[in-house]
DNA sequence: ATAGCGCCCTGGTGGC
DNA sequence: TGCCACCAGGGCGCTA
């Protein structure tokens, strides 16, 4: 599993600052058009070749490429890894690598270099100049980690939805950022089940969940994102290890039972029956 | 407006 | 041991 969350995604922007903030593409070369979700490929290049990286920022799982180039209204180049996305940085113009997408050269000399087995990941540009504007993001709910983030707030995000607060919680629309993963280690740390209707949460269990919400994300950017097939820019892998995701029959870390997995809203959902409620 | 589905894609797994 | 059907999984677009 790759899996690229809030977390991997800020790992990777905080990677793509260094390397790429200020400096201008001089190449695009576009080896699978499919990431190309909805725009022409000799468009996207031809925009994109010779304008210059102003600014990248991230808004829940979408990577937002700030640009700029001469004469031309700045505009974003919007990126989503969806499950197995990558990017890596080389120094030099490396052979084409396996499951290779898009790569972009900088003036640098440096490549960036977009891998994408499933091909599910989202490259395209946006006419938004300011990134609160950027059609993918418009609606999107608020980030954990920023500082109005707080139980009221989930609370007001979830009243009236219907459904299992697992499947809520992977809405993009009631909290940006949060996917399978952190989804289940954060109803872990809050002693909430996957399985209760997101409305019968009551203020306090609301409080529970958006600091754990925020916890996980905090510790798991801290580590550079999660243990597994998910690396940074320079190929390093993260740190973070999830406490219950993936863990099906492992003892749980409170109480030492059997970890369950189940299906909540057709996704894979790791629990402990006795410790969340 | 919102919820529930199928679809996209390929490596890994489990059954025989 | 080999083969193959099946499964995971975020987000979008369609339907009810």
């Amino acid at each position: 599993m790759l899996l690229p969350e809030m977390p991997e995604v800020e790992t990777l922007r905080r990677g793509l600052v260094r390397a790429a903030a200020g400096q201008s593409i001089t190449s695009i070369r576009i080896s699978d058009e499919r990431v190309l979700k909805r725009c022409d490929s000799d468009d996207f290049t031809e925009r994109l070749t010779g304008a210059t990286v102003r600014a990248v920022n991230r808004r829940g799982k979408y990577l937002l490429f700030e640009m700029v180039v001469a004469n031309v209204a700045p505009f974003h180049l919007v990126v989503h890894l969806n499950m197995k996305g990558g990017i890596r940085r080389f120094d030099t113009d490396v052979p084409q690598q396996k499951y290779e997408c898009v790569r972009v050269g900088l003036n640098t000399g440096s490549v960036l270099v977009y891998t994408d087995m499933w091909t599910w990941g989202d490259w395209h540009l946006d006419e938004a100049a300011a990134f609160t504007q950027v059609a993918d993001v418009v609606s999107m709910g608020p980030e954990p980690l920023d500082s109005g983030w707080s139980g009221a707030l989930l609370a007001e995000r979830l009243a009236g939805r219907r459904g299992l607060i697992k499947a809520v919680l992977l809405d993009q629309k009631v909290v940006a950022g949060v996917g399978n993963i952190y989804a289940d280690e954060a109803l872990f740390t809050a002693g909430i089940s996957p399985k209760r209707q997101a409305s019968s949460l009551d203020a306090g269990e609301c409080d529970a969940l958006a600091t754990s919400i925020a916890s996980t994300l905090e510790t798991a950017v801290r580590c550079g994102g999660s243990l597994g097939e998910y690396v940074d820019l320079d190929g390093n892998p993260g740190t973070y290890e999830p406490r219950v995701y993936g863990g099906k029959g492992r003892p749980c870390p409170l109480c030492g039972g059997p970890l369950m997995k189940i299906s909540v809203g057709g996704r894979g959902t790791t629990y402990c029956p006795d410790c969340q409620h």
